[in-house]
DNA sequence: AAAAACTTGACAAATTTTTTTAAAATAGGA
DNA sequence: TCCTATTTTAAAAAAATTTGTCAAGTTTTT
């Protein structure tokens, strides 16, 4: 029941331009910074550009830059970005998963964790975690 | 951030099991009825023994018991059992994976989550899953 | 035009999950 | 007692997923 490696690194990421939300910081600064494997965080910021989350800017002088305020992003939408739907049962998302289906009495449990770790992320925003970082 | 089939078989294997706790059963009827991979499951069942969940037999008339009173296991002694200690991220659990250590914010989020999700499969035993199935 | 930096897709390594196979143990009967 | 069918136990193999690499292509600045 962990977040994938991939997650932990483009929350690194994300923190990372949220720090200074006014530049644009080419992949193997983040990389060196976050101790990120440089390649594998090149994909990771294309999703999180497609949830637009980040911006990407080409060619000489390109780089990442944070596509909104750092308020404005909770940790539920960089997961949500990376691994798609947050579950704790592949059958909490997609019923037909569950080989028992109707007569399962798990299911509902997993069904409301999901909903209250939900709520959890979704309060966690990346000012925040700025914030905590410069106490 | 999904429980692993592992551990959803052994939800189900112990939900078996509980609805006939004076009964041995064997793997291959387990297995059957809640349609999990023999030789998996006998694997799983290991663990399970292991953890003083279940009672194990050998030789003709063998099979496997609940150890103790349905309502007495919870999802997270299942979990626990299967998984090891449940943890969103991997620092959470034992800091010297995150390579960010000390000055790392996101680290209490994880944490918090983590005891947030321990307590409430906590209070899930399998006496109320059997019950909620009989309704 | 050349250099710098992102984009994309294919591939490879590592890890985890699942399945298979062979070994060990036991109850029960000859 | 000893054999055998039955069942668990353990180790090994296969499959799937995750993580990481690389190279060719595209865009932008100088």
């Amino acid at each position: 029941m962990e977040i994938t490696r991939e997650t932990d690194y483009a929350i690194r990421c994300v923190l990372h331009l949220s720090e200074a939300p006014n530049d644009v910081i080419m992949v193997d600064e983040i990389a060196k910074a976050k101790s990120i494997p440089k390649s594998f965080l090149s994909k990771i910021l294309q999703k999180l550009a497609k949830a637009n989350i980040v911006k990407s800017y080409r060619g000489v002088k390109g780089g990442f830059q944070i596509a909104k305020a750092p308020r404005e992003i909770n940790l539920l939408d960089v997961i949500d970005a990376i691994e798609g739907p947050v579950a704790m049962n592949r059958c909490a998302v997609n019923k037909k998963f569950c080989s028992l289906s109707s007569n399962c009495t798990v299911h509902p449990v997993w069904v409301e964790l999901r909903k209250d770790v939900e709520k959890k992320l979704k309060k966690i925003d990346f000012a925040r975690l700025i914030v905590s970082k410069k106490q």
